[in-house]
DNA sequence: TGTACATCAGTGAACGCGCGTTCACTGATGTAC
DNA sequence: TGTACATCAGTGAACGCGCGTTCACTGATGTAC
């Protein structure tokens, strides 16, 4: 392997980037989390494995830095697709939309947010990235409370119906991704009776 | 290790189940289906390892035979919840529960049912699993169209409502598998709910 | 009834592979005097 | 302004591990004559 130009002093930080980057394309190229290796993700950044401990704890902490720019992708996608609308049944529609529509586009990506194979012990809740998850799903909680104020929306439990609705659209997506040659009905549609159904907006 | 006791001629089918239920019994203590490898199951087994070759062709293969196992024991799971229930609706009700109970109880096995990771080629519908598993999810469309027909339910498309109903179980159940320290709701009442609002039964 | 032999279930040693991780190192860059 | 030196980013070789898979084999069981 032809030697990479050495970062100078200081600017070691660059390739931290660089291997996060590196975890990325494999993760979309491959598809599955498994792809991600200290090997693999070393020969991904042409550079040699034990640079990558320089950067990285283990191949644990590599999937932690993804996980967090995933995330960060999701927020910004949903708040992208909400943030211009002002009727909150409107933003609610758009918001759950852009969060099924980020599943079907980076399924990859959604599975390392929400169906993560953790080798060491489980997650806490009290977990930094955790902590920012739980306020996007507060927003959702927030988004259907809204629309009962609006008078828009006949729930009498947000967090509850919240809580229904998101694992409604975890299931929807995940299992479209499981059995994509199952007859399934158009997740657009699919989303907007959920909404409705659940959040029970009009 | 100490030489097992060879099987008599015509009986090597014995071994056969043998290293299935090794294989079941690595899926059970573990949690997870990675810990199902042709060595592990060997071992488990008390065999040496090429012993498997003579009964499976490959480690995927061990797993299609744990998977339907998994599957006949989801089936009957539900058929005895159901089969002295003649309400429709309180069957449509138990059978859900069931399936619930099924993913909550035995997630290791769930998960093979219906996110294991294929390292072949995906899987196609037409595979003898799948016509099994169609078949269980017509039952759920049958059972919210015969609650249609008693006029218990306002749905007018089985089909598609059985689709939301299931894919909207699935997603509680690994949710919460995911983030057992989440404030879940009730599942039970949970899943109730969800029958009432997407089945649309009174 | 006895014996030679084919069959069959299962074994043990060995292979190459990719993995995570360690270790001593290299050589460019910046700093102290 | 020049030089010795410390620092730092990254390398290359090597380790032990568990994996799937192969190969030639063993030895008990049943069968043919």
């Amino acid at each position: 392997m032809t030697s990479r130009t050495r970062n100078r002093r200081g600017e070691g930080g660059l390739l931290r980037d660089e291997i996060i980057l590196a975890a990325e394309r494999l993760l979309e190229r491959e598809g599955s989390e498994e792809a991600i290796t200290l090997r693999s993700v070393a020969r991904e950044a042409g550079i040699a494995a034990p640079s990558i401990y320089g950067h990285f704890a283990d191949r644990d902490a590599i999937l932690d830095a993804v996980l967090d720019r995933a995330f960060e992708r999701l927020r910004r996608h949903i708040v992208a697709a909400t943030d211009r609308l002002t009727d909150p049944v409107e933003s609610l529609l758009a918001g759950c939309q852009a969060y099924v529509d980020f599943a079907m586009t980076e399924p990859a990506r959604y599975k390392v947010l929400f169906a993560r194979i953790r080798s060491g012990p489980a997650a806490s809740l009290d977990e930094p990235l955790w902590v920012a998850r739980l306020a996007a799903f507060q927003t959702l909680v927030d988004g259907i409370a809204t629309c009962v104020k609006a008078g828009r929306s006949a729930s009498t439990d947000p967090f509850g119906d919240a809580t229904q609705l998101w694992t409604a659209m975890h299931g929807a997506v995940t299992l479209r991704q499981f059995v994509p040659t199952f007859r399934w009905p158009a997740l657009e549609q699919t989303v907007d009776e959920l909404v409705r159904r659940i959040a029970r907006v009009t």
